[in-house]
DNA sequence: CATTTATAAATTTTT
DNA sequence: TTTATAAATG
């Protein structure tokens, strides 16, 4: 798999590589220079494509690191150089690729300082940017007011949708939040300092990856510097992405013009990202001289089903048409079944599930779908009355967990000692230590100049002495050790001094500390403690349950899904529930026909 | 006085 | 399940 370590050895794709390809694929595939927008249905060979078309320019003698390859996730990008190693050897390791904020994260620290940014900075998840937005909404004094201020995940959520959207937050307001729209001066207040904090704290958040990579193409010469470091540009699922990330791509597109965006204008669903299909319906403006090729034939559906698909999408009023066919034909048509309340529909489904399955239809060819994640929580019960094993995907993910978030702010300090945040959360898990505490310790430590080194000449409560003595030694001895000690070593000793804490934190012990054991063994797999917290923030790996539901291999189980978990996806049943109105589409996404 | 514990209230979707 | 507020504790 780890085609990296291999030797560059050249593995020419022939033309019979390429003969499993229908003519448009072949034609995106072998597109050559200049911008191309590929329109690609559901289920007709985007990934397979993509890749192809990796592997063609590699055969043509395009050196690998001169590929910039963006997808939704890493998980895409792996498999696609995975598809594309299949067709042409070469390494892998060498194609810059991920999503936008991994790239920009891996930019800003090769070019950061011309913006003023220290190679060492964090990256704040979208809690921690949550958390730190409300000590200064509290330091503020809007905590406590006669009308009740947004709590933190509000204003987080709006202040994201600013940056993304580069609209006013009197607009956003106005049309995403109404019911907030009385705190305006607050928040105003409260972003700006946010933005000032953030700045003296050397983190950023996930929008500030995208703002400050926007930013840097426009300093002289390293803007320059980048674009001529990639001769193609390639764009995954380009109707999923943002204001920023179009200009981001067309400033490091502007002397060479080769860039290639694959997209579906039917399935962007993350215009609350602030994703727009403008984008993907604009690019041949923006890019002049663009080649499309439509994909149409579909591989993954009966005939029946993408009629169905392409009747609701014949409603769409901002689209490039298209017609989904597919060869495979069915007499079955989709069913839809009308039931009168939840536990119906509950008992419906698993009835339907254990019939395919005495069919021979193994659980895992079948899944059901909804709209939100509470959507399955009845059916979950259903499912654990009748034994049916099921996975869910889409819950809490495992830097989500307060645990997890424990230790890595360990780490986080270490990495960068002016992160007050990680400060807070470690130096409040303490005994007789709580907010003024700290917020005294940070002064103490800030006129220090934030050196670790002098953290232990700080005074602290009588009552906080032992813990804060024993932190001072952890911290002491990990930081004097630096680069030398590994990074699954330095969690380690945290684990040593943290673990004894767990159980008077929280009431359910025994599969946190499964948890970290689990984060020890995956820094094992890092080089260095910059890149393990770049990665687990930029790309967290899934749900914590992955290890604690005792997954053996030959086990079977049924997927339970949010439609967006599900992206890319197949199987051979499918079940939609709350197929209803208000849920598909949301009710609160059926107020223009852009959304709609 | 700050921290901890207890109690009440709220909760607009998707990553 | 999380979060704001109030009361109790050290």
């Amino acid at each position: 798999m780890d085609e990296s370590a291999l030797p560059d050895q050249e593995k020419r794709a022939s033309a019979e590589d390429f003969s499993g390809l229908n003519p448009q694929q072949l034609r995106a595939v072998q597109h050559g220079n200049g911008p191309l927008l590929i329109i690609a249905g559901a289920g007709t060979g985007k990934t397979r494509t993509l890749a192809y078309r990796v592997a063609w320019l590699i055969s043509q003698g395009v050196p690998p690191e001169r590929l910039l390859l963006l997808t939704f996730t890493r998980r895409a990008a792996e498999e696609m150089l995975r598809r594309a190693g299949s067709v042409c050897r070469f390494a892998s390791g060498r194609v810059w690729s991920g999503t936008f904020h991994a790239i920009a994260n891996r930019l800003l620290r090769m070019y950061g300082s011309s913006l003023g940014l220290s190679s060492q900075f964090t990256v704040l998840d979208e809690s921690d940017a949550a958390d730190l937005l409300g000590l200064i909404r509290s330091k503020l004094g809007y905590g406590s007011r006669e009308q009740r201020f947004p709590r933190k995940t509000t204003i987080r959520a709006i202040y994201s949708r600013v940056a993304n959207s580069r609209e006013p937050l009197s607009r956003v307001l106005a049309r995403d939040y109404p019911w907030c729209r009385h705190a305006e001066g607050g928040l105003a207040a409260i972003f700006s300092e946010y933005a000032r904090q953030k700045q003296a704290r050397q983190v950023l958040d996930y929008d500030d990856l995208l703002l400050f990579w926007n930013e840097l193409m426009d300093v002289p010469r390293v803007g320059q510097a980048i674009a001529e470091r990639f001769e193609h540009v390639l764009v995954d699922e380009y109707q999923d992405t943002n204001l920023i990330q179009a200009e981001i791509l067309q400033k490091l597109r502007r002397r060479n013009r080769n860039i290639t965006v694959v997209g579906d204008d039917a399935q962007s669903i993350y215009s609350f990202r602030a994703a727009t299909i403008r984008n993907i319906l604009d690019f041949p403006r923006q890019f002049p001289d663009t080649t499309i090729v439509t994909l149409e034939e579909n591989y993954r559906s009966v005939q029946p089903i993408l009629d169905l698909g392409n009747a609701v999408m014949a409603e769409a009023k901002f689209k490039y048409t298209k017609n989904l066919f597919s060869s495979r034909q069915s007499a079955q048509r989709p069913v839809l079944v009308v039931v009168r309340d939840e536990p119906e529909q509950a008992e419906v489904v698993c009835e339907k599930i254990l019939g395919h399955l005495d069919e021979g239809i193994p659980l895992m060819e079948q899944a059901v779908l909804f709209r939100a994640g509470y959507h399955s929580d009845q059916l979950e019960i259903e499912l654990v009355r009748r034994n049916i094993p099921f996975r869910k995907y889409g819950g809490l993910r495992f830097l989500e967990t307060a645990h997890v978030k424990d230790l890595i702010a360990f780490l986080r300090i270490l990495e960068n000692p002016r992160d007050e945040m990680s400060w807070f959360r470690v130096l409040d898990m303490l005994e007789g230590v709580g907010p003024r505490t700290v917020e005294r310790f940070l002064a103490e430590l800030e006129s220090r100049d934030y050196a670790v080194t002098r953290m232990g000449e700080i005074e602290m409560p009588p009552a906080a002495r032992e813990g804060f003595t024993r932190l001072c030694e952890l911290l002491l001895a990990v930081h004097a050790r630096g680069e030398n000690l590994p990074v699954a070593a330095q969690v380690e000793r945290i684990r040593f001094f943290y673990e004894p804490l767990v159980p008077l934190l929280y009431d359910n012990p025994s599969p946190r500390l499964r948890d970290l054991e689990q984060l020890q063994l995956l820094a094992n797999r890092y080089e260095s403690r910059s890149d393990f917290l770049a990665d687990l923030t930029l790309d967290p790996p899934e749900a914590t349950g992955e290890w604690a539901g005792r997954p053996r291999k030959d086990d079977d189980w049924l997927v339970l899904s949010t439609m967006h978990s599900a992206k890319g996806c197949e199987w051979k049943f499918v079940y939609i529930i709350h197929a209803a109105d208000g849920n598909i589409p949301s009710d609160m996404s059926t107020e223009d026909d852009e959304q709609v």
